[in-house]
DNA sequence: CAGTGAGCGAGCTTCCGCTTGACTT
């Protein structure tokens, strides 16, 4: 018999509150939402005002079994879930599901788990805020009604199994945007002009001075001109200003700040930040790793305080709060930060080790003071020229945040900027020589692509998503294959450079790469033809503003203004009749189709188009008696621009070289890349093997290599079970036994191997 | 991860948010 059982969302925030709150306490959690619109069918009543379908997923039957049990038993249910829309919704199933009743149930919020906060929540209980839970119904239910009715729009006019979302959409939208910039961006050149001045340090001894002309120069012809004219000028320093800057420091982890700075500064995907954090939550190192709050708890702004004072002093200290800016943020929990301020270190993975101490770093920064630097800037003349010379030095007087923590930025643009020093001594009025005066032709950047932790930032900034959804929206869109995460290798480019040295003006050419990406977000043909397609038809759901105007209608349901039901319904009558319409429209072609032009050969239509398998270049049409016949795309080819050339290459293979050993041989290009095929055996070309200009005799080559490697396969085998093998595969030796393949042990030499030794290895996996 | 190299069609697919395992490799 217990007294009181309290229902939380997560289970280790279970067992901390547990402690709290001692023996008549049950503390249980509800793992998530436990009930939800039935997965499979619409499952909302038109006909019936939108009256939601509501089940129990099979996964979770046990677990509400369960609590429903002990709930009886119970005298007293608290609903502890989190303050916020889904929070409040949660608690709402509960008390339906667990057939509760008003007297016995009490619903309780806490920001944050401290004994205190817990103890206060206790104290100050309500009852379930049904305009909340309605605002979420309502959420809910719009996002069902657009995800189900889109997505078979595009199951019928593009291709099987895709999807479409309020959130989804627009992330693809952002994505495909951002790539027609990038196509349709022009650089602009402009000659930048850095001098090096000779000046005397300190001790005395001659240095250089970097210092950039004020202007950067859009000519040749000028940037020469200036040259020129430097050759027989005076520079003066006319001007020596100093300006004291503050630089205050980051406020504490969000989830999605939390996710950009693991990628920027450890290389982390979201996905793998997420699944760390989620590890450091669970052994009580940190606090909520799914949050849009900044908020520091009384508790953790105090004990940061004493760690800073302890380490560093208290001139390092100052307490800050902050607040959250971005939209639609409903701050249920605390920022992300060390449960104990105090651990500078923890047990774990390296990687769980290194996430901690950037959360901890971070969490710490956020409350130390300001670094107080000091800007020197020194305007130097040149003759009687307009433009000038600025020498930046920038010290710092008190590193501040600075000595624990400094954040990264995205910007990989030329930092030459960045690395600004103590400038040496100097005064107004002192004529200054130069060593050498170069004048380089720099080019405007374009736009980068979208690495996973930015497209968050950028959602975030948009309102949309939440903080348990960015990661599984990354990897939804590049599962339904919208997007690809893939590096590219920039271009070479040339740059002009006039150089003023020793009197005399020297002009070279020089070389950079450009636009060199690594783990970007690429749209791929099918994300452009689904995303044009819908932001054709559906401007209104792809709108970026379309979830920030939706969630302004979800507070007024909140605030009691609106029925929940009336604003889906002034929803629904304006979407679904153009869903009706969109799906009337009868096309003779699949949606994103291109037609070419003719087969010279064949006089038979030439098309680019999505089919049931991705996106393929068809010759001949469905309604002629021949078949038509298709080869598919490549990846790295685009059906916006494929020419008619490139597309009937496609067709060019498989082609046959000649024969050997009185077989056919053939090259091809298969769904890994080129092959030659000898005797129905594939071999793969070689990579930049090119299966259009490969010689026979290279292919025989290649079909010896891998009857070599073939023979070489094979290490040992035993008489007492021929079904394994030890083998020599691609990353080095394996067993292999009935299909399937077993790593071998470190230490064993897989020559060596005995039968027992094998049997072994495969029945302990 | 340990080899792959079609096919144009039956039934199925799908949303967003809240939360963790339980399964492999």
């Amino acid at each position: 018999m217990i007294k009181n059982l309290v229902i939380v969302e997560s289970p280790a925030k279970a067992k901390t509150i547990e402690k709290f709150l001692g023996k008549d306490y049950k503390v249980l959690s509800s793992y998530g939402h436990i009930r939800d619109l039935k997965k499979k069918d619409f499952s909302i009543d038109i006909s019936k005002n939108y009256k939601p379908l509501y089940e129990i997923p099979a996964d979770k039957k046990k677990l509400v079994d369960e609590l429903c049990k002990l709930s009886k038993e119970a005298e007293t249910v608290w609903l502890a879930s989190d303050e916020d829309r889904e929070g409040e919704a949660i608690a709402w199933h509960l008390y339906e599901v667990l057939g509760l009743s008003p007297e016995k149930t009490k619903r309780i919020v806490f920001h944050e788990i401290t004994k205190n906060a817990i103890l206060h929540a206790i104290d100050n209980p309500r009852s379930i805020d049904n305009n909340l839970v309605n605002a979420q119904q309502a959420r809910r239910i719009l996002d069902r009604i657009v995800g189900f009715e889109l997505s078979p729009i595009l199951w019928r006019k593009v291709k099987p199994a895709l999807s479409a979302g309020r959130v989804q959409s627009v992330a693809v939208r952002v994505i495909v945007e951002r790539e027609r910039e990038i196509q349709q961006f022009k650089a602009d050149a402009a000659y930048r002009v850095i001098a090096l001045f000779k000046v005397k340090d300190d001790k005395g001894n001659i240095t250089e001075m970097k210092a950039e002309l004020n202007q950067r120069l859009q000519t040749k012809e000028e940037a020469l001109a200036l040259l020129e004219s430097c050759k027989k000028a005076d520079f003066p320093i006319e001007e020596i200003t100093q300006k004291p800057l503050k630089k205050s420091p980051a406020a504490p982890f969000t989830t999605s700040t939390l996710q950009q700075e693991a990628a920027r500064k450890l290389n982390f995907s979201v996905s793998q930040t997420m699944m760390v954090a989620q590890k450091l939550y669970e052994a009580g190192h940190i606090t909520y790793m799914r949050t849009d709050s900044m908020n520091l708890s009384e508790m953790a702004i105090a004990t940061a305080k004493e760690e800073i004072t302890q380490s560093m002093g208290e001139q390092y200290v100052k307490t800050r709060q902050y607040h959250t800016k971005s939209k639609g943020a409903q701050e249920a929990h605390e920022a992300i930060r060390p449960t104990y301020m105090n651990k500078a270190a923890i047990d774990g993975t390296a990687q769980e080790k290194k996430l901690y101490d950037l959360i901890r770093k971070r969490t710490i920064a956020s409350q130390m003071s300001d670094a107080e630097l000091e800007k020197t800037t020194v305007t130097i003349g040149i003759g009687e020229n307009k433009y000038k010379f600025l020498a930046i030095g920038e010290v710092i007087k008190f590193d501040g945040f600075l000595r624990v923590y400094r954040e990264s930025t995205d910007d990989e643009t030329e930092s030459s900027d960045s690395d600004a020093r103590l400038l040496p001594p100097m005064s107004v009025g002192e004529l200054l020589d130069f060593a050498e005066i170069s004048a380089t032709e720099r080019f405007t950047q374009r736009p980068a692509r979208y690495s996973e932790a930015s497209l968050v930032r950028k959602l975030e900034e948009l309102g949309i998503g939440r903080p348990s959804t960015y990661a599984p929206t990354i990897s939804t869109i590049q599962q339904r294959e919208y997007v690809e995460k893939g590096d590219r290798t920039g271009e070479e480019r040339q740059f002009n450079t006039l150089k003023l040295k020793s009197n005399k003006i020297s002009d070279t050419t020089g070389k950079e790469m450009v636009g060199n990406e690594k783990a970007k977000l690429f749209p791929t043909n099918i994300g452009i033809v689904v995303n044009d397609f819908l932001t054709e038809y559906f401007p209104d759901i792809l709108n970026f503003n379309f979830t920030a105007n939706v969630e302004k209608e979800f507070d007024n349901i909140a605030e009691g203004e609106i029925e929940w039901t009336t604003a889906i319904d002034s929803f629904y009558k304006a979407f679904h009749p153009v869903v009706e319409r969109t799906s009337a429209i009868k096309t003779e072609h699949k949606v994103g189709e291109r037609i070419l032009g003719v087969d010279p050969k064949s006089g038979r239509q030439v098309s680019v188009k999505i089919s049931r398998f991705g996106p393929v270049v068809q010759i001949g049409t469905a309604d002629e008696e021949e078949k038509p016949v298709f080869a598919s795309l490549k990846k790295s080819e685009s059906m916006e621009t494929i020419s008619l050339e490139a597309a009937l290459k496609h067709f060019e293979l498989p082609r046959t070289l000649g024969e050997y050993e009185e077989k056919e041989v053939t090259v091809g290009a298969g769904r890994f890349g080129p092959y030659v095929k000898h005797n129905s055996v594939y071999v793969s070309l070689p990579k930049g093997g090119d299966p259009m200009t490969i010689k026979l005799e290279e292919a025989i080559v290649l079909i010896e290599e891998k009857r070599k490697k073939e023979s070489e396969k094979q290490i040992k085998t035993f008489e007492q079970d021929p079904d394994i093998e030890v083998l020599n595969g691609r990353y080095g030796p394996y067993i292999a036994y009935k299909k399937k393949n077993y790593k071998i042990p470190k230490g064993k030499v897989p020559a060596e191997l005995s039968y027992e030794e094998c049997m072994s290895i495969i029945n302990s996996k």
